[in-house]
DNA sequence: GACATATCCGAACGGTCGTACTATTTTGTC
DNA sequence: GACAAAATAGTACGACCGTTCGGATATGTC
């Protein structure tokens, strides 16, 4: 699976304790997002992963490290899936139309059975200082300035009106994203998703540039489109 | 206070036991808003209003009843202070925005230090079925229910739309709620109650029946008055 | 194969959790 | 003030928490 079985290189290329420690990080994600970041605990994910608990503990030195090396991964996986892709869609609104509809995919994913972490985490950790919460904070902020950035660049490319403000945009996407967690997963709403949606289509409407509609996406011309 | 000093009556008008009994309940919503409903701790409560662990656990015979009890109370207190008082405003419009204003200030409520419970409940007990993920279920189906209700009656008086979809209304103002949530507990981002309302006079607007605008509310005619 | 080191386990620590039992005190009624 | 009932305290329980430490075991290098 891994680069060679006959070249453990000298810097070492993928260690045994390294692959485990993946292991742990990719089930501990799953765990967390259904029973919470504080209810997750290093007995029960050892008892999992069939580990004794100290052996588990040993990879990571305190509960807090595990959390945050938890959402590292997260973060970095989301930005694989969701971000990235997206940056290879167009310029402007199907740029934008791609973030959120991967982000909404990335929500229910199957290997986040709790849904998105930084959503749960938002909630859980907005009263207790830390670490943990600076750095759910600093990657919801990274998400919110992508999602602001992907609008800015529609507006330059005129699809989006030159007044549009694009934080209240993100703003606005953010408050989509969160109804649709609450509908789907808390009040298993069928519609959830058509919710989600429509809201959507709708704040795009109103963002589009003058006599630009969705079929016809030829009618305005950028603004500033060099730079 | 209470009826009479000298008529503690049969049934028994209002005992000591449940004096203190709301004096806890009342302190442990402070508390759970704060630090989450798993979070809450029966030692630490005790110890918050100088009381034996056991002699406040007699209260409740579990602490699933002392969840359970914190929600009624923060339910009931909801209604007091967002429902009930945007009743006795006129009804349409201005019903609907009383809801939405109430119910921001219940949030930023300084007797709930961390917020509406039930937002945050909502994300804390997602995936943990039980009586107090029912509860809040429950509980917030009325809510989104009371507000498509105001909406439906807008329609009716001629203030929103004929055509306008009021369970995806009441979904939409969930969200600009949740997101303020998000900007204001999370981000502290100061601009969270600007963005918040920007965000719900933009949702009115593109309610409002045709030729209807804020500052000429009197433009359309009710379509069908009574009833 | 020898050896150093990385990895993992077992047991144990002090703490706190929710809950159960038994006293003791306080309250309300006569 | 006597007396029953209600309210509170005290103590203890088993379970699990995060963490530590020393020793067993596996891994990778020579």
């Amino acid at each position: 699976m891994a680069a060679s079985a006959r070249t453990p290189a000298k810097p070492r290329a993928r260690s045994k304790g390294e692959q485990t420690r993946e292991a742990i990080l990719a089930h501990a994600l799953g765990l967390a997002t259904r029973i919470g970041f504080e209810g997750l605990t290093i007995g029960r994910l050892a008892e999992d992963l069939r580990m004794s608990k100290s052996g588990l503990f040993a990879h990571f030195r305190s509960k807090e490290a595990l959390q945050l090396d938890i959402l590292r991964m997260a973060g970095a996986r989301m930005v694989e899936s969701v971000v990235k892709p997206a940056l290879a869609v167009p310029r402007g609104e199907p740029r934008v139309r791609a973030l959120f509809e991967r982000w909404l995919a990335w929500e229910q994913s199957p290997s986040l059975p709790g849904g998105c972490p930084f959503m749960a985490a938002s909630f859980e950790l907005d009263d207790r200082p830390g670490p943990v919460r600076d750095f759910v904070v600093q990657n919801l902020r990274d998400w919110m300035d992508t999602l602001a950035g992907a609008a800015r660049i529609a507006v330059n490319e005129g699809h989006f009106r030159a007044d549009l403000d694009c934080e209240q945009f993100a703003h606005d996407c953010q408050g989509i994203g969160l109804a649709f967690v609450h509908a789907s997963r808390l009040m298993r709403d069928p519609r959830a998703h058509a919710r989600a949606t429509l809201a959507f289509e709708t704040l795009l409407q109103r963002c589009r540039a003058p006599g630009r509609t969705a079929s016809n996406p030829s009618a305005a011309v950028p603004s500033g489109r060099r730079r």
